[in-house]
DNA sequence: ATTGACCCTAAAGTTAACTTTAGGGTGTAG
DNA sequence: CTACACCCTAAAGTTAACTTTAGGGTCAAT
């Protein structure tokens, strides 16, 4: 039974964000003691380190949500876990395919530019501002 | 001299998007004619197209404002163009990196799922849920 | 009795880059 | 003359995941 500074500074995050998460339904509500404070249980903690890695890999709190319910339901199967996963893979590999095509443009431009003379000679600038679409 | 609907057709943007340029300081103030709407020069749909470039490449709305102070400063040094692009070409390699990584891990977890039975034994949500840190 | 470290709530603020809404003029084709 | 496509403004809304603010209780120690 310990309170929510534990529970944050157990788990890593700040207490407004593990009330955060109870507002969300992301975590169960704790107990109240005499005077309104949460009490947690032990595996509280791990809750929010569930939250917190789910996060590390790519989900949004949305996601971790839906991810809970599976994990709380007897009728699901790994299966949709699995769904959810390979999705979220896909959106990452496209954000990096993405990401490194506009990355490796940028790095082109840098290269072409000798960093001298006026901005009004900047081939940098000339890329971005060239009338061709 | 066009109006704002044909420079925004002109340049992939909306109506609404040139207007919030405007305000943001980001393109020239226009002309009004008798009635109050704004006329537009030749250049100005490629103003426009400058920010969608620079967009396209990885920058923001304040990088943006900053490289154009820069295009209209003759003291100032294609350098200093350079030097904002490879900070931000630094800034999305790390970026990739860290989705890579999050990918990678996610990518693994799924390669052990067999992707049978109940969530209960999901190999996936046992390493959100596992014990260590 | 007061300091300081905790705890509580509800509501508003943060960031980016727009979009949407509300309410209203303009201009022309039929 | 009346649709209909345009144009205008200011202000609020959008999304995510919190954080900050404002205003208060609780509790052990000094």
């Amino acid at each position: 039974m310990t309170s929510i500074g534990k529970i944050a500074q157990n788990s890593g995050v700040t207490v407004e964000a593990v009330r955060y998460y109870e507002k969300q339904g992301l975590i169960l509500k704790p107990d109240r003691d005499a005077n309104g404070y949460r009490r947690y249980s032990k595996g509280a903690a791990r809750q929010v380190r569930f939250i917190k890695r789910a996060q590390e890999v790519g989900f949004t709190l949305k996601d971790i949500k839906e991810l809970l319910s599976l994990k709380a339901d007897p009728e699901a199967s790994c299966c949709d876990v699995r769904a959810r996963a390979e999705r979220k893979v896909q959106e990452m590999e496209d954000r990096i395919i993405t990401l490194t095509r506009m990355k490796d443009v940028l790095s082109e431009w840098v290269t072409d530019c000798e960093g001298q003379g006026p901005t009004s000679e900047c081939p940098i600038l000339d890329a971005l501002d060239a009338e061709e679409t």
